[in-house]
DNA sequence: CGCCCCGATGTAAACGATTACATTTTGCCC
DNA sequence: GGGCAAAATGTAATCGTTTACATCGGGGCG
């Protein structure tokens, strides 16, 4: 593999001419410059990023790392994530930890060197706990408990948007709502439920148990519960979940019984994906710009590495809109957009 | 932050010793390395892997260039690589490229390194087109067209995943069968669409310009084309969507439209994501393993790795299997698996 | 014509690790 | 206790860059 020498010594030059060709800083003649980009592409050339790390101290990388997520969030994220790093000029490391604390721990010593910041999300682990990490190194926080203000984060008005669905359903005439709680230990999931309890105590409602059910954000959990919350007397008149990958499985489950939705029972779920639209009946959801919270933590975390000295921390909470459809018995007439063919409608 | 020598320092030994209980190679004294490995943890050190890669000439790490991709797919290829990698030691780099050839030359270079090798997916350029990039830097293609056997690659039976779904609607009477296809210029979109007239072609089905329309992957793509078949006439009996996303956009439409399926029109769909399961009715599909095409990828790659000399080229097809459920009136009493909340259940 | 200055280029010292080789220490045996 | 092999540790070269500083050459000006 070719390197800078090679390079400098085909186009008889030093290396420092060859560097401050790729690097656009001081002025070359143009001639040396154009011979010297000549000689490298045809020794495909290309600077070796370890090496420039090592002097100058930057990566151009952000890592990031997430838990085990699945389908359109974790795809949605990353979209957003990347997009923003990439017209940073930035690159990403991702990397997925389960297992806790050490696991989180080791992955993140693992990118020293690596990365000039940090992406975290750890919904089940409560983050100041684990940061003898690497020091200084910026971390923006995504989703996760945390302190306010002993971090950067960015989170999404979970409690406030499931309090806003939860009261809409309650201001349409329902007083047994149940709701699907998503996977135990998950700080989004604790929030949500907290909007849930919160909205009943508004309206005067006493919270009853065995409407409590737990989920685990899949469609196999939600189809579940939905055929225990059947056997619950008197029956929910609504079901919350809290995602809609339950919510939906939950649907399928209610109609496999001939429960009709939402005659029988309204649902309504959480995040809505760009699938809800097109359920039968479309879903009725709390939407989240999942690929804006990936921007906006990159944001951030760039500010961080960029002004290390004088930046402030910043804790920016992504708001939500319930957006009604037909599975609560919103608007009958709702259908998808008209056509454009591009991602941007097909995903908001 | 700490480098190799503060800790050397601190630990009144020299650096070649603190490397030495780093990498676990030659012995040191028990007590010394305890010692060391003391002052390493107080002072939060963890070694520069530029600086490691730079002399050891392995960064550890796999790049992974992908198209933009959407929802489930996304989801699933990169859990199987970043699971595969993790196990073998490595980190991923993640980026996404879209404008064609240029860009996805520069985003290779930038890689240079960085990454060990390469997974690409370009379903949209031709592979060799743009193999002037860092010299031998092993590569392995993903869903990308490609002459067989000058590059590894591993690619789905698209092809013959689509002649069995269109063969099986045939075989139960439909002549009618109509195509919502992939995106334009896409591979795998290319490859179904070959299947599909294959198909027609094996049962002296003529084929018929007016059925073959023209998809974007999207579930918006999918109900504008299905609102479409619907003025075509006669209207076809059966529709088969390049993937699940358009088959469920194109459920909506005929659902809307008091189109009943399957009775009136049968629909199938390819990838079998999680929700397909769910839809109502649920959705036909033709199965792939989308994680296990990633890690075997990844083994590939990394075989292509550590025997950078010896290594023979590969190319290896992910088997696809043909899911009949009720959306082509197959059997009615299919229900989602037996209760078990995890992703295994979830996601097959 | 000589001087100065400036633009273009070269020289060499970092950066933080690994590792072959040299050196020191240790333990053992006579 | 001296000698010696083995074990433990140290020394220094090296990887491929960037960059402060030195050098070189030529043009403008007095």
């Amino acid at each position: 593999m070719a390197t800078i020498k090679d390079v400098a010594r085909e186009a008889s030059v030093s290396v420092a001419t060859v560097s401050r060709v790729f690097n656009g800083a001081s002025v070359v003649r143009e001639e040396t410059a154009r011979r010297i980009r000549e000689v490298a592409a045809r020794l495909r050339y290309a600077p070796h990023s370890g090496a420039r790390s090592l002097i100058t101290n930057r990566t151009n990388t952000l890592g990031v790392l997430l838990p085990d997520l699945y389908g359109e969030f974790f795809s949605e994220l990353i979209h957003g994530i990347d997009l923003t790093a990439r017209q940073a000029g930035y690159h990403i490391l991702v990397s997925r930890c389960w297992e806790g604390r050490a696991e989180i721990e080791e992955a993140m010593r693992g990118m020293r060197g690596r990365v000039d910041g940090l992406l975290l999300m750890s919904p089940d682990v409560h983050a100041e706990t684990l940061l003898n990490v690497p020091a200084n190194l910026p971390v923006v926080l995504l989703c996760s408990p945390s302190r306010k203000h002993e971090l950067d984060s960015v989170t999404i008005e979970n409690s406030r948007g499931a309090h806003e669905m939860v009261s809409y359903l309650i201001s349409i005439g329902h007083r047994r709502i149940a709701i699907i709680k998503g996977s135990a230990g998950n700080y989004d999931a604790a929030e949500r439920l907290r909007g849930y309890r919160a909205a009943l105590r508004d309206a005067g409602i006493a919270p009853e148990p065995a409407l409590e059910r737990d989920g685990d954000f899949t469609e196999a959990g939600g189809y579940a519960v939905a055929i225990e919350l059947m056997s619950v007397t008197p029956p929910p008149t609504a079901v919350f979940a809290a995602n809609d990958s339950m919510a939906i499985g939950a649907l399928s489950a209610f109609r496999q019984s001939g429960v009709r939705i939402p005659e029988d029972v309204a649902i309504a779920g959480f995040d809505d994906i760009p699938m809800a639209r097109y359920m039968d009946p479309p879903l009725s959801s709390v939407r989240v710009q999942i690929s804006d919270l990936g921007a906006k933590s990159v944001d951030i975390l760039l500010h961080a590495i960029t002004h290390k000295n004088d930046h402030v921390r910043r804790s920016e909470r992504m708001s939500t809109q319930v957006v009604i459809r037909r599975s609560t018995g919103g608007p009958p007439a709702e259908r998808p957009p008209p056509q454009t063919f591009n991602r941007e409608m097909a995903s908001v």
